[in-house]
Parts: structure tokens; sequence; C-alpha cells
DNA sequence: CTCGATCCGTTACGAATTTCACAAAGGTTC
DNA sequence: GAACCTTTGTGAAATTCGTAACGGATCGAG
């Protein structure tokens, strides 16, 4: 009886592991909930709570062994493999997400590239070579990826993101400022900037206007 | 007495906001919570519990006015202004932001950006020249903004939000792959592909892994 | 080896959030 | 204008999520 494990808690583990890496490089070899949850702002009780889901993992009167729960949190996450990614869209946005070296060394690898606009079709961003994306059933097929990662226009964004779920793809990150729809196997995140801006004006409004 | 409203209700609020804006686009006149919950995927009573914080904006048996309901979100929001952003980090990312051309129609302009590297400080990007990262408070002391974004490395993430926060700015969108810490008047938004996608892996673990 | 200090794992509680359900109201039809 | 359908706004119920608290380990000091 596999307990359901609530997806804020799932979205916490990616935090802690970074928190934990950069503790492991500093040549720490223990840390207790205390200061951990100090380090990056979240209650000893909740990291306990967290971890609790998948196991025993810390020694009482000790802490946890940093190399170990790291270990541990990358293979509960899936970290310890590489992950073949396809990008959509390969516009301002697009390009420098391929060509972004930050996703690699997290192993998460850009194996292929799609757009609409035939003046790019065929050309070579990043090292990869970019294809059209009316063919991306055709090409994940031969070649599957894990994720996909839209960054087209907000209109395309549904109707790429329908091609890349009839791809089998189970995971999309969404760069499109659109409210796309996905059946309930494919896990979605958004990166909206202008969202996040809009929700923090309701924030500033109250406080001084810096404009005059 | 203003009842305090949940943060998550007000980061709804945009989403709302966006889904108006379509169904004014497309001349839609009036619109049922029902209509506008399957739109994006949320329940009726959500939709109308949110907006039942500020006041009672629709007619029984009818619905929202289209029209009405966008004024009075981008009123709450406060998005009916002009808000002034800067931005430090002038590197891949952070030039693609100042350069970006989407956040303008929805009132947001970037109206400084800063560097700790020499070798771009004094150069233009986007039209904005480019400060040194130690003067962001001397000239946002005499050019105040509204909005910081940080797009820096992630060892440098404090300190710019430090010098942000010092420089009397109350609202935050961090782009670097860091926790970073702010007092309690300050609204942080993290923007964090890497922990986007290292969320999604747990899930799809399960599933086929597409690489051999 | 004992004492005291530390800290995990877990259970119980409380707070926050979502969903439900329904009275009241607007609109439409005949 | 009466009957019927639709849809809002809202208290109450249900669910989800976070926090507090504590028994039981572990460690170090003396």
């Amino acid at each position: 009886m596999a307990l359901e494990i609530p997806e804020v808690v799932i979205n916490r583990l990616p935090v802690y592991a970074r928190a934990l890496a950069a503790l492991a490089e500093s040549g720490e070899t223990v840390v207790s909930s205390q200061a951990l949850g100090e380090h990056l702002g979240v209650t000893p009780a909740q990291i306990r709570k967290d971890l609790s889901y998948f196991g025993r993992f810390g020694k009482q009167g000790r802490g946890y062994n940093v190399q170990g729960l790291l270990r541990t949190l990358r293979e509960i996450l899936g970290l310890d493999r590489q992950w073949r990614v396809a990008v959509v869209g390969v516009g301002r946005l697009g390009a420098a997400i391929v060509e972004y070296g930050g996703f690699r060394p997290h192993g998460f690898t850009v194996t292929s590239a799609f757009d609409a606009d035939p003046a790019v079709v065929g050309s070579v961003v990043g090292g990869v070579p970019v294809r059209h994306s009316d063919d991306i059933e055709e090409v994940l097929a031969a070649s599957p990826v894990d994720i996909g990662v839209v960054a087209v226009p907000a209109h395309s964004a549904q109707g790429v993101v329908d091609r890349l779920v009839r791809a089998g793809i189970h995971a999309i990150l969404n760069y499109a400022p659109a409210m796309v729809h996905v059946p309930s196997d494919v896990t979605i995140r958004q990166i909206d900037p202008v969202l996040a801006m809009q929700g923090m004006t309701y924030y500033i409004k109250a406080t001084d206007n810096a404009a005059k």
C-alpha cells in the first residue's frame, strides 16, 4: 500500500537536494533538520515530516548524513539518471534554453529541437538540429525523450502540447504564457514571469510607488 | 477590518485576468464561473470564492461581465499602472530579459540594468545603460523602481537581493538557482527551471524511460 | 557507565484551503 | 406574471497541509 505522497512534498525535495549538495561541497558530513531548515527557511518539522514519507534516514541525536541523504533524495527523484529533453520553439527564448549549459550538469540533455518557422528548420542550434514541429511525433518515435519544453507563442502552445502528449511524453515544462490542458498522466509545470510579477504587484500597491 | 487574503488566491487572480482578456478579445461579453473554470481547469466554486474576497461582481442567473470583471481584477492587482523594473545581471539570461518585449504590454518596463562585470558596465542593452552592481543603491535612489529581477549566478544572488532590499525594493523576481532570504515586507518569487524539472522526474520515473 | 544534551520519527492537533450545497436572485418562455 | 432554468455568493463540511510535542535513540563528557 504505497501511500500517496503530496505534490508539495515532492516539489520541496529538489530544494533539499540542492542545499545538501551545497553542504557536501563545503565538506559538511552531517546536518540536522534544524540546521538545514534555517539554511533554507523552512521549519525542521517540515523537513522531518517530508522525509518520513520515504523512510528513516537520520540518526537521533546526530542528524542526517549529508552524502547519504543526498544520494537517497537523488534516487527518489530519479536524478541519478540522464533525462532527454525536447525543446519546441527555437525563437529567442527557445534558443537560449537549448544553448543554456545549466541543465546538463543536472542530468538534463536537450536531444531534439523543433520549430514551425521554415526559415529556422534545418539549422543547428546549440549542436542540435532543428526539425519541423509537424514532425514531432515522427522524430520522437525514432528518438524518444522524457521531457518536453514548450517555448512557442501562447496561441500555439496547446497544439504543441497535444502533439507532445501524442508522442508519449509525460512531463512538460511550459514557458508559453498560456494555460494548457493535459491528460492526468502527464505532469506539467508552468514558468511564467509575467504571472509571477502580476502576483507581486498586489502587495506593493500599498507601498510607495517608485513611478512618479 | 480588512480581511487577510490568502496568497494562493492572489496568485490565481492574474490567471483569471488573462483568461478574461482572451474572452474580451474574442468578443464575449459575459462569462459564468462554470465556463471560466472549464476554460482554465479550476472549479467554478473556487473562482466564485476567490472573487468573493473582494466583493460581488456577478449577476445571478447570468454570470460576470467580462470587461467589468477584467477591469476590476486589474485594479485589484494594480495592473492598471506602469511598473518600473530593474534587472541585475546582464549575462545571457539577463540580457534576454531586458530585451524581451513581452513585459511592456503588461505594464512592466525595464528602466535600469546592473552587472558586476566591468566589461559589460557602460554598455547599453535593449536601450538601457548597464551600471555597476555596486551602485545599485545610489542609482535606484535617484531613479526608483518597483520590482527587482535577479539574474546573476547563484553565489551572488543573496548579496544582490540584500542590496535591492536596502535600495527600498519590495518585490523581487529571482531567476538565480538559489534560495534567498528577504525581510517579511518584501515579496519574492522564484523562477527555477531546474527545480521545476527535478520535481517532474519523480512522476515519470515509473513510466517507461525514453533513454535506452 | 551515567548524565545531560541533542535530534529523529511519529502522532495528534490546528490552520489553511478547497469543495459542497443551497438560498436568493436574474433571466426567459409562454 | 407564473413557472422554470441558470448562476451567484456564502456558510458549513471536508480535505489537505503545516506545526507542535514527545518518546526514544545517539553521542560526548566526566
